[in-house]
DNA sequence: TTCCGACAGTGGGGTCGCAAT
DNA sequence: ATTGCGACCC
DNA sequence: CACTATCGGAA
């Protein structure tokens, strides 16, 4: 497509590039910086050093250490690159990549540092992310993408009626057959290594679907659709299964069986969605209404409940008004679920977060006291203010986000008076400080710590913590002593 | 003109492997 | 044996 | 995962 311009930039004139794109505050216009230095070969070379989702390093570098100040000489760039791969394929790790670094850095001019330290942190720090990237040239990263769903809203309802399924708390999995084999990966696209033992069952369940004959009636059928178009290799045909992965035992367990090396994965894969390879990897929408993907799976499932009950599909219902929708999630929460997934029956699959996707999950508030502060990441936008609250519930420290900005300037003067009353030092950093007051024991005077804040979070995890909890409100009527 | 969707950036609990201590 | 960090799940 | 800030097109 576009000729790469083969001109040999400096490193500080490719720092200048991207350092253009961060000044950008239009996002059209960012746009056309990205294009510009995505058409050099350096800056494609820097674009994908940052933003490739299967590299990483083992290794961040928070803040910019210093460097050198000779003159750059030979290609930098390609020195980064050599250092990054040996990081991304752990040839170089621990103390001995920490070194390599940090004298990679004391060698090199400010602007080649620059580069190796956009790169450690894998952002350009300009504003820019991957659906910029897409916009700009699909080619330059991999981009690995499955269907997600907004939250519910009725206004997002446009036609009853619609498939309401139970939300299920596990891990979302692809199974993608190919090239006559198979793989399980993650919404992101990484391999998953616990389940190779359940990859030759899957292939298995989709030969015998796919050598299985079926009688047409002469009507139309969304399952000879796509064994029509179906392509093969070695009699396995070319498919992607899309569900939730799903351990008896509960999120956590699941999250660790598959993660763990030492053993297979004890789970059961909950399928809702079925494409083709060639379906899942164009570019775009897959127009085939959901009603129909389901039916693939029903077929897949109904042929193959033989070989086991390791593949299942998720059970459905259909309901046609709101009252129904809401009628059926509490019956899914009475049931144990996380909650319900509301789903459009002509809606197209879209690898992206979807509106006819819907999601209805569980959310509760706690008032809780504030015993402590923390500041931002180093480096990053609130670093020298509030990042977030900490407040004691029942003896477990919890750190609440999802303050505002104003709000975070409220709260850091109100914490640096506080820390006056100690004689102790505001900047408690990310790892924040707390002074041990809980109930009665804070300081009268004290403005932030021992008060009340709402947070409102999905649910208690088994720790006595809080999952996702965020910030509502300052509770000024209840100071000191939680209720109850 | 206002509203809202898409995007980037900020932050959470929990789990594992790995390396350092 | 414990601790801390990085990477990823949600 | 949830949430906020921002830009730009939809309404």
């Amino acid at each position: 497509m576009t000729a790469l311009q083969p001109i040999r930039m400096t490193d500080a004139q490719l720092v200048a590039m991207i350092d253009r794109i961060a000044l950008e505050s239009s996002r059209t216009e960012k746009e056309r910086y990205l294009a510009d230095l995505a058409a050099t070969s350096q800056g494609r070379e820097m674009i994908q050093l940052c933003y490739n989702p299967f590299w990483t390093w083992g290794i961040t570098q928070k803040e910019m250490p210093p460097t050198g100040q000779g003159p750059s000489e030979g290609d930098t760039l390609a020195e980064i690159k050599t250092l990054l791969m040996k990081l991304a394929a752990r040839e170089l790790t621990g103390n001995a990549a920490a070194e390599v670094v940090a004298s990679a850095f004391a060698s090199f001019t400010p602007a080649a540092g620059r580069l190796l330290w956009l790169c450690l942190n894998k952002d350009l720090k300009a504003g820019v992310n991957t659906a910029s990237i897409l916009a700009v040239d699909p080619s330059i990263v991999p981009i690995f993408a499955v269907m997600r769903a907004n939250s519910y809203e009725e206004k997002h309802v446009k036609a009853f009626p619609v498939a309401v399924e139970p939300k299920l708390d596990g891990h979302r999995v692809t199974f993608i057959a190919k090239d006559g084999g198979g793989g399980f990966f993650t919404r992101t696209g990484k391999a998953i290594d616990s389940l190779e033992h359940m990859i030759e069952p899957t292939l298995k369940a989709l030969r015998h679907w796919a050598g299985m004959t079926r009688i047409t009636n002469g009507q139309p059928n969304p399952v000879h659709d796509l064994l029509s178009v179906l392509r093969y290799f070695g009699g396995v045909p070319e498919i992607v299964l899309d569900g939730e992965m799903m351990s008896d035992q509960g999120f956590a367990e699941t999250s660790g069986a598959l993660r763990r090396k030492s053993e297979d994965a004890d789970v059961r894969f909950h399928i809702f969605d079925m494409l083709s390879w060639d379906e899942f990897d164009a570019m775009g929408d897959v127009a085939v209404p959901y009603a129909h993907r389901r039916q693939r799976v029903l077929d897949l499932i109904g042929c193959t409940k033989h070989l086991g009950d390791r593949l299942t599909v998720t059970e459905m219902r259909v309901a046609r008004s709101h009252d129904e929708i809401q009628l059926i999630y509490q019956d899914y929460r009475a049931r144990g679920f996380e909650g319900a997934m509301v789903k459009l029956l002509d809606g197209p699959y879209q690898k992206k977060k979807s509106r006819s996707w819907l999601k209805l999950k569980n959310e509760d508030t706690e008032d809780l006291q504030v015993i402590g502060v923390f500041q931002g990441q180093a480096g990053g936008k609130y670093e020298h203010t509030i990042g977030g609250l900490i407040v004691d519930r029942n003896g477990v420290e919890v750190r609440v986000s999802g303050l505002d900005d104003a709000t975070r300037a409220e709260i850091w003067k109100l914490w640096c008076e506080d820390v006056q009353l100690v004689a102790a030092n505001p900047n408690v950093g990310y790892k924040g400080e707390t002074f041990g007051i809980v109930g009665e024991t804070f300081d009268r005077r004290m403005k932030l710590l021992g008060h009340v804040v709402e947070v409102e979070y999905h649910e208690v995890t088994p720790d006595g913590s809080l999952r996702h909890p965020r910030f509502i409100r300052f509770r000024d009527d209840k100071t000191g002593e939680v209720e109850k």
